[in-house]
DNA sequence: CATACAGCGATTGTATTCAATCTCACATTT
DNA sequence: AAATGTGAGATTGAATACAATCGCTGTATG
């Protein structure tokens, strides 16, 4: 698996993910735009194959379409989606927060140091710390991408590949709803994730599991409520 | 995207990718086997290329696990996440089969055709006929691909491209776990799906989303008591 | 005038070739 | 003897070249 938290993308193929990934998130490359292999690598300096394959997974990880000898669009922002995608992300979490914190109680108890789990735990302090200095400096618009990186830092310690796979390509499909028309979360959201840091360090998993499931249920109301004018079929 | 219930795969592309996930699900790729980009070029009688998109695509979808240089690995089934993936679908699907019924409804009180939603239905009625005859006749190894085909169809009723493309993933996951142990699911599970299909073409939200949720609920219990034995710790 | 269709440019899909990197065995050193 | 450095072979990553398909325009035809 592609390191997650710290991207350091040593393939180009890699690295153009990302970026086509971010360019489409933050609206670079809006719904529906037709993309050509033979634009992309050029813009990137590379050639088509890699381009291709970045491609292959982004229609996999839903943020592009392709038709076979008929190319690759942009696919539609999942505005529609958003409160079912929600619903399934605090499905997804809780069960992540509930197994970091068992992971976490069984690093005192039993076996060895585990250094990849206090490597991926000391990173989720730096982040928090980051995150509390950027709202107390008021660079909220660091805010989204700290947060990212938190919620897939639990994801990593739950120690669950297949969760964390899920949640990186719902994380990628919240993060495109609230980029496309807000520019950044509140700021009491982010002062929850100590709490539930705490709760994981404690190794309590009911804790843990219930103040994520809180935490995203919490966002999802704030998303929703924010938008409830522009969608008034969503719930 | 790809068509989801019948694969007519026209490139040789994704004819491979699917020829791989079904080795991978079904054993013939064990997890942890090294594969090489040429001996699956030279096996399906194709050059590299292709090849490296699949593995690029099935790495996202989790089946296979790669390191820059270092080539590709059959990833390990996720029977400890069992419990948990069973707990996300729930949610995944309670959504697809509440906005099916509702999308249902819609069909009969205005707008158009919508002759892809029919064309989605008619399959259904056909994958349920199937399923039933291969009941009667007692081929219940035919049931695993239905119900996998039942529930995708039931997630493209619900005109929601991000959760299909959740679902299409979750199931790969769960038909790898039922696969690897046991080789057909019950048929009381399949009984089930009338139900479900009633309450879609009734339009009544409430009674699909509960009778899915509670289907795959039923589901969930009967494949950890099944496996308890293995798993003291899943829960 | 609407329509079918043939040709062409553009684009995608694949094959081939070359460069970059890793793995692993083996020799060297302490 | 254990650890470390080194080099050959194998494998992946990318670039280029070629084949297959699509979409569109322009024309001929009823």
């Amino acid at each position: 698996m592609q390191p997650s938290l710290a991207s350091g993308d040593p393939t180009p193929r890699a690295r153009v993910q990302d970026e086509i990934r971010r360019d489409i998130i933050f609206g670079k490359l809006p719904a529906g735009t037709r993309i050509t292999e033979s634009s992309l690598a050029t813009k990137y300096g590379i050639s088509r194959v890699p381009v291709r394959e970045a491609l292959r997974a982004l229609e996999v990880e839903g943020f592009v379409e392709s038709k076979p000898f008929a190319g690759s669009t942009v696919s539609e922002i999942p505005v529609d989606d958003a409160d079912d995608l929600f619903a399934v992300r605090e499905a997804l979490e809780a069960a992540t927060a509930r197994r970091a914190a068992r992971r976490a109680a069984a690093q005192f108890s039993a076996g060895g140091p585990d250094t990849q789990w206090w490597e991926t735990r000391r990173e989720l302090a730096a982040i928090l710390d980051e995150g509390d200095e950027a709202v107390a400096s008021g660079q909220v618009e660091l805010l989204p991408e700290l947060n990212i990186r938190f919620h897939l830092g639990v994801a990593e310690l739950s120690r669950s590949s297949s969760l964390t796979a899920l949640l990186r390509q719902i994380a990628g499909k919240i993060e495109w709803l609230y980029a496309s028309d807000v520019d950044s979360r509140g700021i009491r959201s982010w002062a929850e994730h100590r709490g539930i840091m705490a709760a994981i360090d404690a190794g309590n998993a009911e804790a843990a599991e219930q103040g994520m499931a809180a935490h995203v249920h919490g966002s999802r109301s704030g998303y929703l409520s924010r938008f409830k004018e522009k969608d008034a079929n969503a719930m």
